[in-house]
Formats: structure tokens, C-alpha cells, sequence
RNA sequence: GGGUGAUUAGCUCAGUUGGCUAGAGCAUCUCGCUUACACCGAGGAGGCCACAGGUUCGAGUCCUGUAUCACCCACCA
């Protein structure tokens, strides 16, 4: 035997010979209880990782025990086609640009062939991990089989009328071109605009401007109250200017007179009788100066000085500068306004030179002129020809009118941060005034519908209310968009709002023609075309430029989702239908819920089931049907000539051709283009494996339903839930008892593995490394169900130390059984030669002779109840740990130790051999090379049954158990004291002491037996059971070590103390278990004799 | 925003219906290559068990509150 264990030379042919053995096969007609686990299959594509490894770790555990124990176990392998996840490698791996570059058919065989190659490499990975699996028994949710359950579970669903085509609100990614699961969407976080638009006198917020350019209901809140507001800005007061007083006051260094006099009070005066549309172009530029001009005190100076003169139609003022055609700052060109056409209208012009122009906040000047410039300026005809009476029209009435009347929520009106949020684009400065006050209803019945102006051009809105609102939130009035936003659509599903069921975005993620000129735009593009646009039309009250929000991603194209009304197959989970099995009427989201809820499921661990619920009972319709290639095509059939919908049972389906319409007759049938979900094939994993729908046959009557289901908490709802809720369905069980949740693999630091940050562990790198059996403990010990598992260089290391350990343990026994005069028994002789013993262990085979013998059988017995209860209550973590001590703490540094002393190797190699067959399970490997080595048979130890021996021997356990003690201190003064530990040292026990006793303490602390020279020695006090009651006293010949005794004193005191109180407590002594209270007074009893014992010292 | 869990030694965590003089692994320190194992052995040091209350004879454990962290769900004007 080597040195150290090298887990290469053993771990494949082990395997090997276990697959060999034909062992691991079920026996489906065996008489022994059944114990199934279905593995979660692997995706067939994807690679292990560790999360993997727990997960095979774990089951491998649960399966060999329950093997070990009696049971008939059936373990089933298998991989998940992975439909999105493979298509996309797939894609990838063959460098195309979409799947449409090769025919369907050339797509799905790429498909088959580059998941076969995986196939392959992915079982070997999980062979790697030593797992016990059934592969005869291997399935694949995209065989044969497979489809057959898929097509027929369909169809039954299908005639229940569960399965439903509808058009529903789905997840679309415009970079897949495919619908996405709720889960398969990813959220990111983005900054974007958060705009406040009017909408008539409402205002709502929204980061999606592009969706509000058509009619649409506006919601408020039915009982919240709103106010009418009406708000005057104020543009008489010119604030101060920030410079005044300093030398940098630009007024100071103006070189020309900015304005006419005369032409500013005629202004003025005229401005008293504005007609309206001098009016409404006047309120346009304040509007926009607003958002030009953040600065107050030079959007008054603007004000004052120039804009009043626009205000007059009789006395248009507009500036040219130098006569030059460019005027440039801060990067911006602007044009040269021609004077011609200026002058044409009357315009006045005021000519600046450009060194007053920069640096001057005249400056500003050109932007006004260039505002007046844009065409959709409302001033624009004024310039380029239009009619300003054009203007006079639809005037809304301006005071007293809709345009600087706001409704709002009275929460927003009252909360002046919120009402900043919401109208931080109008001057602060303004004055307020409340109109009136109303609830939602009422303003429902008051307003009713009514025109508002979008980016796109006018549209109608009609008031609604209902309780979605939050009266809390922004400005307490919202618009919906039902084709594009989940909640939307649910609210105008709710309020039957057929005629706004209208796409707005198509499929391709363009904007449709109602978006009006943004037709044709991106959803990004048009969402900053329409915010612009807004500005631009002065329908903004507020923005927020960092309003951080989530959006939905595509987790494979990276791009944005956008919830799209599209015709999708879907299992319908509120439907009522009649349960064949109970012939009662209910829903698939009942049976669901009724699965945890009567305990028919139990999930490790216990606060999964709340999260459970929670999910089920917010279950929506379960959208099917996937745009792609790789899957279970949907099994329904439309006839080409009266359009009919067909569904076939199963058999006939795998016939296509022969297939005829059901209506019409037709055998001019088109399959459904689409696939299903994976987790539809998924769902029927622990019952599609073994032998559904075939519910007669053997593999389905013997081991269905599950023992257990082990899996991610990550996936306890999309494939969890849903394999409870189609197992229910179709087969009348619920699929499995237990559901075991393992937590995520993470480093030691608590951090996902990823590759990104480069803490990724291949397993099977590690596996090469340190072996399976390590990379096992790894994973499991130190773990809880649920909770993250840390894995990490230093613990792995320590499993590794620890499989090594073991290993030289089992060198150690084999050393000793060379060495004996017993050997030729061993390798030829028969140990039932052995049985005359008295003792029980095992059977009664072998003698436990000594002390120690007897103390680590007694141990073994206790270790083995605890390791089996712990396994059948899935405490893997404490099994493990527990082996660990006891195999590392007890039986190598306690037993062998002391067996060198009183050799037993045939007792030995027995209690060896038991201790392995409790290892095994969790680590299988270096438990089977030492089987093999110290067996020297073909027989395997997994056909062992799990060690249940009942061997004790009280006195022992006592005698040892102080034995332990006395050795430990004695180890500690040596060790305080620098003892040479080659030394032996003298001891003295006051009283008589066993011999058997005596030789374990001198071999075991290096000391020897005899006369002590008191002066030199240091007292211990001991006790040992067997030996007489109470005390007795150990010399040992080494100078007092006065620290330590103090410390012992304090130490003993303290104890003293405790207890005392403790039974100085009446309540104590009458309401503690009586044995506890006798236990406290020996405990009290042994501390004070000890302890005066030192004292005297 | 709603929920769940966590907080114990420098680090990672055990601590199962309350009985604790609070444990383990790693790291650290001291001593030792003693013929199973240096992937080892012996020993030491290191803790107001997050904080504040409460229940109890007794609280790391149960209850309430606070703080911090993690995860899950919803994402919405």
C-alpha cells in the first residue's frame, strides 16, 4: 500500500467495476421497498459545476445509505434538451447569424449531433462524482419516450380544455425573436428620463413617453381626492442679480443699450390688452424658456428686457449679430436669421458685436431666436409666413383654461417634494391657487373624455378610476398602454377595455404608424424622439434625468423585453375541470396548492413551503409555447382547408401523415410551427422516466411516485411546482414525498462562482486534484438545506487530508494484520472460527478483547444510531461531520493508539471494515479501494448492510472516557512544561490502578509508572471509573506549574459557583427533570473535592 | 415596496423540541520528522453568541423591537 492515497489509480476502475457489476441496475420486480430519486436532468449542452456536484453528492448519499439498508433503490439518470439555452450555443458553435440560415430540418439535426457530443461528456462528468446511477434506466426529456408522455399529456390537458390559444401578454425579445418565460428574463439596471406630461390638466409620469401617443384611458385613484390648481408664474419681479456689487457684473461691462425705451413701454402698455394668441405664444416662450434657461435670474433679465417685446405682434424684436451668417458658442452653430425676411414682418434688429455677445448672458439671446426658428415652434409661422391667426382658433382658455390648470392628487399636492418631482420644469416662484377639490369618482363623472395633445397629435382619453392607482405616487393619475405593459394589460382585462387592446410596437420592436412621426423609429429612438418632442410642445411639467429603474432583459440577447399581445398556447391554471381521479372539480393551481398545503409534499427545508405558497398563489396562466426550433413541436395540427385546430392522441400523432382534419376531413394538416416550454418535458420528469403513460407497467407501479426530490432552491418554482402540478394531473399522485433544497455553490467569502470574477471551481479539475470523495465532503458537510454552500481551498484540502487519513488508518490495519501471528486466517481461514465470543458486535464474531476494544465498539454502536438517524432525517451535514470526528478524533487518534498497545488485528480489521461500510456513502471511493485491499473479495461494499450493531458496554465507555482525560493533561503539563518528548516521565497514582489501565497511560502520554519525588511533582486529580469512587490522586514528576493550577482553580470555581446557584434555586430543584438536578449536585460534588483537593496543594 | 433568512473565535460555520463551564475546521502560536499518516502528532491562545427589552428556575436557543447583511418576489404611473 503507498504512503498516501492517490484517488487516481482507484476511482475509474472502481467505477468501472461498479457499473460492471450490473449492481447498480433496479430491480423492478424486487420484493424490497422501493426508494426512487429521479435525477433533475443536467442540461445536455451545459457543463457540471458544482452545483452539480452538491446535488449528485447528496443524492449519491441518500441512495447508498437507503441501498445499504435494505431498500430497493432506483436511481434514474438523465439530461434536459434545454431548448433555448441549446439553440443558442448552437447557433453560436456553427458562427451563424440566426437559425433561418439552415432549414428546420437542417437546424434540429446540427442540434442532435452537437448535444450527443455533450451528452457524452456531461455522463462522464457525472460519473466522475461516483454516483450510484441506474443507467440502464437513462433518459432524455427530448427521446422517444418523452415525446410520447409530452403528446400525451397534452392532449389530455388540451381536451380538459386547460390548454388554451389565446392572445395573452408575453415577454418578447426583439433580439431572439422569441417569447421568454418570466423566468427567463433578466433585470437590469438603467437611468433614464422620468418624464411628467400633461395630459389636459392631468399629469402622469412615465419612462416610456414613446407609448403615449395614442387614446387611452387615464386612471385616477376612485376615492382618492384631487385638486384643481390653477398656477400663475411669476415674471413681474426681477430677481437680483448674483453678480450685482462684484466687478464681474456682465450688466456693468454691457457697452450697448439692450432695448429701446420707448419701444419697451409701448410693449408694456400694449401688453395690457393682449389678444389671445399674443397670449398663447407668450406663455409658449416662458414654457420653453423655463427649460433653456435653468437660471432663473437670467431667464427674468430675458424676460424683462427682451421677450416683452416679442409679446407684441406690432413690435417683433429679433437680433442679428455682426451681420456675420454663424454665430458659435459652446459648440453650437446657429444660423444667421436673415434680416430680409425679418424685416418683411416688421422685426426690429439689434446688432451686438461678438466679443459682447460671448460671455454675455445676452448671449442667450440667439437661442430664443433659434427657438422661434423651428418649425414647431408655435411662433414659426410668425417667421417663416405662417398666420398668426391660425393661432386664435383652438385657444384653450388660457386663464381659467386647461393649460395652467393641473389636477393632482391631493397627497401630491400636499407633499411639496413630491410636487417638486412632479412639476420641477414650472417656476417655482409662481403662485398657486385650489379651484376645487374631488375624488377620483367624480372627476370621472365631470370630465369623462376628452382631447389632449401627445407628440403624435391629438388623441382622446376618458377618465376612469380605479384602485391600482396609488394616491401616493407622483402626481396620482396615470395612462395605460394594455398591449405593452403586464399591468396595464391585466387592468384593461379587468375593466374590459376592448378598444385599447392595440399594439403600438411591433414584433420587430419598431414603432407602429399610430406613433405618427416616430413610425418606423426603434423603441429607444422614439422614446427620445417623443421626449424631445414633448419638450419641444411644452407638454413636460417635470423630468427626473436620474430616475434609476429595473428593466427587463433578454438573458440571452441582452436586449430590452418588451411585453407584446401575441397568439401563444397556454395552460390555463384558475380553469375549473373535473379531476378524474377524485371526479371532484378544481384547478391545476389548486392541486398545486393542496400539495404542501395537506403535507403530501414536505419540503427541506420547512421555510421553502411559505415562498411556495406565496408563488402559487399568485400563479398566472403558464404561457407554453416558444418560438423556436429545439423542442417538443406543439402538437396541434391546423387544417388548411377549414382552418380547424386538431389535437391526436399520442399514438396517432407520431404518424403525421396519416393524420385527418377532425372537421372537415382534410388531410391537408399543418403542425403548430412553435415548441414547447422545457419545462413542459421537464414537468413530467418523475414519472415520464419511469414508464408514463404506461401506468401498468413495472417501473411505474414499483417506484413511483419519488422518495425524494433533490434540487436548487432556484428552481423550486419552475420546475418544482409545476412537476407537482402535472404529476397530480395526470397521475392522481403527488410526484415525490420529500423535496430537499440545496443552496447555491459559493466561495468561501459567500460569493457566487463565476467566471467573471474568476472564482469558478471546474469539478472536475478538482476531482483530479483531490478526488471525489473530498470534493463530496466539500460540498456537504458544513452545509444547510437552502442556505448558500461556502466551498473553498482550505476546506476542500482539509477533506482531502482527511480521505488520506483514512487511508493510512486502513495501512495501519493492514500493517497489523501482515505482522500477526493471525494472518493465514485472514487470507484463507474462515472467520466464523471466531465465534465463540460472547460479544454481540456484529453479529458475535470477533472478540473485542481489551479496553479499548470494547470502548470503540461501544463508541461505533452510539456513532451508528446517530449517522442513521441523521441520513433518514436527510442530515447529511451532521452525518458527515460526525464521521469525520469520530474516524479522525476517536478511532485514529484514541483506538489506534491504543490497540498498539494490546494488538487485536483481527478485531481490528472487523471494526475497520464496519466503519467503512458507515463511510461509504458519503465517501465511496477510498471506502471501496480499502474494502478491496482488506477483503481481498469481489463482493462490494455497498452490498454490505448499513452497520445497526448494538454492542455497549457502559464500563468501558467510563473507564476510557477517563483514561482520556487523565492522558490529555498529563499531555498538557508536558507540553507547558517543554518536556523533551522523548522523556519519559515518573508517575504515582495514589491508589490502585488496573494494569490494563496503567499500560494504556504510560504508552499513550509517555510516562511510566513509579516512585515520584514529591517535590518535583505536580498533582492531578483524577478520577476512574472501575477504580472506586471519588478521587483519586496522580502524581506525575514535574515542577508545580503554578499558573495552570491557578487557572484550574478559577476554572473550578466558577463552575462551583454556577451550580451552587443553580441549586440554590428552589425553582430549579423542583420544576428541572430530576436527573438533571442529580447530575448538577455529582457535577458539584466532583468539582469541590477537586478543587479543595488543589488547594491544599 | 412585499417576503424569507442570517448576525456565535481572525475566517467559514455547527450548536435538532430551552439544561452550555458555548464547539469544529482553517488560520495563528509552542513543541515534536515517535516504524499508519508531516495530506501528521501533542498542546496553547483566541467569544458581552449583533444591540435593547421580555418570558422562564434557567436563553446562543423562545417572544418583541432596533441595526446591518444576504436572498426571493413584484416592479408598475
Amino acid at each position: 500500500m503507498d504512503k498516501a492515497y492517490d484517488h487516481q489509480k482507484f476511482e475509474n476502475k472502481i467505477y468501472e467495476a461498479w457499473e460492471k457489476s450490473g449492481l447498480m441496475r433496479a430491480d423492478e420486480n424486487s420484493d424490497k421497498e422501493p426508494f426512487t430519486i429521479v435525477l433533475p436532468p443536467p442540461n445536455v449542452t451545459g457543463q457540471l459545476h458544482l452545483g452539480h456536484s452538491a446535488m449528485l453528492a447528496i443524492e449519491d448519499i441518500m441512495i447508498r445509505h437507503q441501498k445499504m439498508s435494505g431498500k430497493e433503490v432506483c436511481w434514474v439518470p438523465g439530461t434536459d434538451h434545454a431548448a433555448i439555452a441549446t439553440e443558442n450555443v448552437v447557433i453560436k458553435h456553427l458562427g451563424l447569424k440566426s437559425r433561418e440560415e439552415l432549414s428546420r430540418e437542417e437546424f434540429l439535426k446540427e442540434c442532435r449531433k452537437f448535444a450527443q457530443e455533450k451528452h457524452d461528456r456531461i455522463v462522464h462528468q457525472i460519473r466522475k462524482m461516483g454516483a450510484w446511477l441506474d443507467w440502464s434506466r437513462e433518459a432524455y426529456t427530448f427521446d422517444e419516450e418523452r415525446n410520447f408522455a409530452v403528446n400525451t399529456i397534452f392532449e389530455q390537458l388540451y381536451n380538459d380544455g386547460l390548454i388554451v390559444r389565446g392572445h395573452r401578454l408575453i415577454n418578447w425579445s426583439v433580439g431572439a425573436q422569441s417569447v421568454l418565460a418570466d423566468d427567463e428574463v433578466e433585470w437590469g439596471e438603467e437611468v433614464e428620463p422620468f418624464y411628467y406630461i400633461k395630459c389636459g390638466e392631468f399629469i402622469i409620469g412615465t419612462v416610456r413617453p414613446e407609448t403615449k401617443c395614442a387614446d387611452s384611458p387615464l386612471i385616477v385613484n376612485p376615492d382618492a381626492e384631487y385638486v384643481r390648481v390653477k398656477y400663475t408664474p411669476k415674471l413681474q419681479q426681477t430677481p437680483k442679480s448674483p453678480y450685482q456689487g462684484t466687478s464681474e457684473n456682465p450688466a456693468k461691462k454691457r457697452k450697448f443699450i439692450p432695448y429701446d425705451k420707448n419701444l419697451t413701454k409701448f410693449a408694456r402698455e400694449n401688453r395690457k390688452n393682449p389678444t389671445p394668441a399674443e397670449k398663447k405664444m407668450w406663455y409658449e416662450i416662458i414654457d420653453k424658456l423655463k427649460k433653456e434657461f435653468p437660471n432663473k435670474w437670467l431667464r427674468q433679465r430675458i424676460i424683462d428686457n427682451y421677450i416683452v417685446d416679442f409679446y407684441s405682434p406690432s413690435l417683433k424684436l429679433v437680433v442679428e449679430i455682426d451681420g456675420d451668417s454663424h454665430f458659435t458658442k459652446e459648440g453650437i452653430e446657429y444660423d444667421k436669421i436673415r434680416t430680409e425676411t425679418l424685416n418683411k414682418y416688421g422685426l426690429n434688429v439689434i446688432r451686438f458685436t461678438n466679443d459682447e455677445i460671448i460671455n454675455s448672458p445676452d448671449a442667450v439671446y440667439f437661442k430664443i431666436s433659434k427657438f422661434i426658428k423651428e418649425k414647431n415652434s408655435p411662433l414659426a409661422p410668425l417667421i417663416e409666413g405662417g398666420n398668426p391667426a391660425k393661432f386664435e382658433n383652438n385657444l384653450d382658455e388660457r386663464d381659467g383654461g386647461s393649460i395652467n390648470t393641473f389636477i393632482l392628487v391631493k397627497n401630491c399636492w400636499k407633499n411639496p417634494e413630491e410636487r417638486k418631482k412632479v412639476l420641477n420644469l414650472l417656476d417655482e416662484d409662481g403662485t398657486w391657487e385650489v379651484l376645487e377639490t374631488m375624488t377620483g369618482n367624480e372627476l370621472v363623472e365631470k370630465i369623462g373624455e376628452f382631447e389632449y395633445d401627445t407628440y403624435a397629435g391629438k388623441r382622446k382619453f376618458v377618465v376612469m378610476a380605479d384602485e391600482v392607482v396609488d394616491p401616493n405616487k407622483g402626481s396620482g393619475a396615470m395612462t395605460i398602454s394594455c398591449n405593452h405593459s403586464a399591468d396595464d394589460y391585466d387592468l384593461g382585462k379587468r375593466k374590459k377595455l376592448d378598444k385599447y387592446f392595440f399594439d403600438k410596437i411591433d414584433f420587430a420592436g419598431k414603432m407602429l404608424k399610430i406613433a405618427g412621426e416616430a413610425e418606423g423609429m426603434s423603441v429607444k429612438e422614439a422614446r427620445k424622439f417623443a421626449g424631445k418632442k414633448m419638450e419641444e410642445m411644452g407638454l413636460l411639467t417635470g423630468i427626473d434625468k436620474n430616475y434609476s429603474h429595473r428593466v427587463p432583459l433578454c438573458y440571452r440577447s441582452g436586449c430590452v423585453v418588451e411585453p407584446m399581445v401575441s397568439p401563444q398556447w397556454f395552460i390555463s391554471v384558475e380553469k375549473e375541470f373535473t379531476d378524474k381521479f377524485t371526479g371532484e372539480k378544481t384547478t391545476l393551481k389548486k392541486l398545486t396548492q393542496k400539495a404542501v398545503r395537506e403535507k403530501n409534499v414536505k419540503i427541506i427545508p420547512a421555510r421553502f413551503e411559505k415562498i411556495y405558497f406565496q408563488w402559487i398563489d399568485n400563479l398566472r396562466d403558464w404561457c407554453i409555447s416558444r418560438q423556436i426550433w429545439w423542442g417538443h413541436q406543439i402538437p396541434v395540427f391546423y387544417c388548411q382547408d377549414c382552418q380547424a385546430e386538431n389535437v391526436f392522441d399520442a399514438e396517432s400523432t407520431k404518424n403525421p401523415a396519416n393524420l385527418c382534419c377532425k372537421k372537415c376531413g382534410s388531410n391537408n394538416l399543418k403542425q403548430d410551427e412553435d415548441t414547447l416550454d422545457t419545462w413542459f418535458s421537464s414537468a413530467l420528469w418523475p414519472f415520464s422516466t419511469l414508464g408514463w403513460p404506461d401506468e401498468n407497467s413495472r417501473d411505474f407501479q414499483k417506484f413511483y411516485p419519488n422518495s425524494m426530490m433533490e434540487t436548487g432552491h432556484d428552481i423550486l418554482f419552475f420546475w418544482v411546482a409545476r412537476m407537482i402540478m402535472f404529476a397530480r394531473y395526470a397521475t392522481g399522485k403527488y410526484p415525490f414525498e420529500t423535496v430537499y433544497l440545496h443552496g447555491l455553490v459559493c466561495d468561501e467569502k459567500g460569493q457566487k462562482m463565476s467566471k467573471s470574477k474568476g472564482n469558478g471551481i471546474d469539478p472536475l479539475e478538482l476531482i483530479e486534484e483531490v478526488g471525489a470523495d473530498a470534493v463530496r465532503l466539500s460540498l456537504v458537510i458544513g452545509t444547510t438545506p437552502g442556505n448558500n454552500i461556502p466551498i473553498g481551498k482550505n476546506k476542500i484540502k482539509g477533506y482531502r487530508n482527511f480521505v488520506n487519513k483514512l487511508w493510512n488508518a486502513g495501512r495501519f490495519v493492514q500493517m497489523q494484520l501482515d505482522s500477526s501471528p493471525l494472518a493465514p486466517l485472514i487470507e484463507g481461514g474462515n472467520p466464523a472460527n471466531f465465534e465463540n465470543s460472547s460479544n454481540k458486535r456484529d453479529g458475535g464474531r470477533i472478540k473485542a478483547k481489551s479496553l479499548a476494544d470494547k470502548w470503540i465498539a461501544d463508541r461505533f454502536t452510539q456513532i451508528s444510531r446517530e449517522i442513521n438517524e441523521h441520513l433518514n432525517k436527510y442530515e447529511i451535514s451532521l452525518a458527515g461531520d460526525k464521521i469525520y470526528h469520530f474516524i479522525w478524533d476517536e478511532f485514529c487518534d484514541w483506538y489506534l493508539e491504543a490497540h498498539k498497545v494490546e494488538p487485536n488485528p483481527l478485531f481490528l480489521r472487523e471494526i475497520f471494515l464496519d466503519i467503512l461500510k458507515l463511510a461509504h456513502p458519503l465517501v465511496p471511493f477510498i471506502t471501496e479501494s480499502l474494502w478491496k485491499v482488506l477483503t481481498n473479495d469481489d463482493t462490494f461494499i455497498v452490498e454490505q448492510s448499513f452497520p445497526q450493531p448494538d454492542f455497549e458496554d457502559k464500563k468501558s465507555r467510563e473507564i476510557f472516557g477517563d483514561l482520556q482525560e487523565i492522558v490529555s493533561e498529563i499531555r498538557r503539563i508536558r507540553a507547558e512544561n517543554k518536556v523533551n518528548p522523548k522523556d519519559k516521565l515518573n508517575i504515582e497514582f495514589a491508589n490502585e490502578i488496573n494494569p490494563e489501565t496503567l499500560k494504556l497511560i504510560e504508552h499513550l502520554a509517555k510516562v511510566a509508572n513509579g516512585k515520584v519525588d514529591k517535590k518535583q511533582a505536580t498533582k492531578i486529580f483524577h478520577r476512574l471509573a472501575g477504580h472506586g469512587a471519588g478521587n483519586s490522586e496522580l502524581l506525575i514528576e514535574i515542577p508545580v506549574d503554578e499558573k495552570a493550577v491557578a487557572a484550574e482553580i478559577k476554572k473550578l470555581e466558577n463552575l462551583i459557583t454556577s451550580l451552587k446557584n443553580r441549586l440554590a434555586n428552589k425553582n430549579y430543584v423542583q420544576s428541572a427533570p430530576k436527573e438533571l438536578v442529580a447530575e448538577s449536585r455529582e457535577k458539584l460534588k466532583n468539582a469541590e473535592e477537586k478543587l479543595a483537593k488543589l488547594k491544599s496543594n
